[in-house]
DNA sequence: AATATGTTTGAAACGGGTTTCAAATTAAAA
DNA sequence: TTTTAATTTGAAACCCGTTTCAAACATATT
């Protein structure tokens, strides 16, 4: 791999000039310019990014982490955020977690330590505050939200209203007997959610109907059969996700209950996945779109953390699809 | 951010000893250790990377170059050899082809640049060959095949296998009319499996049934209605691959036909979510983990080109669910 | 006590692209 | 033509952790 000196004593010119014409910092006399763009071409030279990063401190990286990349909402997000990335001329180091607190903090260090230009974490321990606050970098924080900290960019969708969303849609679907999955009540989403339910109950005077299930599919087996043994009159379901929502339909339609016929039922984040099964499920989106989009521009624009607006909420909305069915 | 020089100033030593401390390089006297150690704690000093990796011209990253992020076949195995890559000190870019050759190009000249330590790549435009080539960097080539080059190492599932097992299966679950669904000849995958349903085929002296589709959803769906229309009556169908399988289901259980009762599928891949759909899918798995792991070992192995292996084929193997009935 | 052997240690060079700064060259003004 | 201003250019410093090499120190041998 041939140097930039190199490239210099070639076209007998010194490293500085070499750099100037890749880079276009400065004027550099045409026919020497010339001379080391043929130099260039002929040995394929491409600046080594290390060395360039060492001195200018930004890597065009940009890290991601996440806590499962198998799980279809996060990766989804992560091919917006990365192709939004590669379009702005940055590249994405892509970390999971598996959900592991130490390996999230190892994962900062790392980034921080090889001159990340920022970070977007789609992770929520508490713990990792303090990281996050010594890192130095731009944090964005998407899709969870954890104390609030200086220099923290927050991106989400609007769980709250698609708590309401979702259970006024259920009732408008006729259901009198709707059971809430809340998702776990230490993530901000579960917790908005659960109070979107709770409030719409009230409007009706619904009595609550709730229990708790981690965001994936096992944990939904159990729970969607503790509702066929605890609920036997249930007709609506509130999922507390797209996958535990597939969960549901899996042990319902095995113990015989047809959906949407006898049980209707929805989920939140319209995973691929949700129009792929048969019947297609109707979900609560996000703008996941919009929302990578944000994070990337926040970390990538000068992010003005004095004036700049630091929460962003994006609104959601009902995607009816197969597993619901409204009345007139 | 502290640099070594201010900890070897705050400690009183050299910067030399400094980095012997932390990686143990050399003796270093007991009294001076535990004064850098203190610092280090103190000021929670952290090697910039970067700086590391390019006097050692080794990041400690890996690329992966997937065609698409969002396709589980891809991101499951991404999943593999990330966790795989930490166990071991690596770090994974991740990078997005979009099945774009020219992105693919760039990516792999980035991933030189940044002193990646190896390049997994799984995409397989013949194109890319010369690329490859004078990265200069060990590059495996999973799950897809092209022309052989020196210094490659290729890994993938056995394919042709894949083929024979799922047209015997589909026979001995009593299929007397079974449409193969190729997938796309230009990938080896595709031509391999092609060749096991065909020598199956000869074998039990059955005319082929073929038509050709690409690996995704969309694509699946076209062909499914046109297998509906042009083979009324086919009893089994091998899907190219598993999100193919679930297009076909859709389209035929929207039509009436039961499956398995009527028509028996099978796919291929394993993905997730040929078992979070109901019914579960049938298919044949390649052990993706143990490719994912082989593929690392090559890497951060010293691999030895003079005389190792350089292509590496693995098993597969039927997952019987609930697409398809054996009879006895 | 003197020489030989072994161990610690820090100054300096290294990796490679970028930038500064002053020198050299060119253009413009007097 | 000379002086002044503007432009181009390269040497050297910089980024920061690692490693080499020789000096300094400690221990062992004769």
């Amino acid at each position: 791999m041939v140097s930039i000196r190199e490239v210099a004593r070639m076209a007998g010119v010194s490293p500085a000039t070499v750099s100037r014409v890749m880079n276009g910092t400065a004027k550099v006399d045409e026919e020497k310019a010339q001379r080391v763009q043929k130099v260039i071409q002929e040995t394929g030279f491409k600046p080594n990014e290390v060395a360039r990063s060492l001195y200018k401190k930004s890597s065009k990286i940009i890290g991601l982490v996440v806590p499962n990349i198998e799980n279809p909402f996060f990766n989804q997000m992560a091919k917006m955020i990365e192709s939004e990335a590669y379009d702005n001329g940055y590249r994405v180091v892509l970390c999971n977690t598996n959900d592991n607190t130490e390996k999230e903090r190892i994962n900062i260090q790392m980034l921080t330590s090889m001159n990340a230009d920022g970070i977007i974490l789609m992770t929520s321990d508490e713990e990792i505050q303090p990281e996050i606050e010594k890192c130095g970098i731009p944090v964005v924080i998407l899709d969870r939200q954890i104390t609030h900290s200086e220099g923290t960019v927050y991106i989400h969708g609007d769980h709250y209203q698609g708590g309401r969303i979702a259970t006024e849609h259920l009732i408008q679907c006729g259901c009198t007997n709707i059971v809430n999955i809340k998702g776990p009540q230490i993530f901000s989403s579960g917790r908005a959610r659960y109070r979107g339910y709770r409030d719409v109950c009230k409007k009706y005077m619904i009595e609550e109907q709730c229990l708790e299930c981690d965001y994936n599919f096992k944990d939904g087996l159990l729970v969607a059969e503790e509702i066929l043994a605890r609920y036997p009159k249930v007709d609506g379901i509130i999922a507390c996700n797209d996958m535990v929502a597939i969960s549901v339909y899996k042990v319902f339609s095995r113990a015989g209950i047809s959906i949407p016929g006898q049980v209707q039922l929805l989920g939140f984040d319209n995973i691929e996945l949700s129009y792929l099964m048969t019947p297609e499920l109707t979900t609560i989106a996000q703008p996941s779109w919009e929302m990578g989009r944000k994070a990337m521009e926040m970390i990538i624009g000068d992010i003005n953390y004095e004036n700049g607006k630091r929460e962003f909420t994006f609104p959601v909305k009902l995607i009816q699809r197969e597993t619901t069915i409204p009345q007139e």
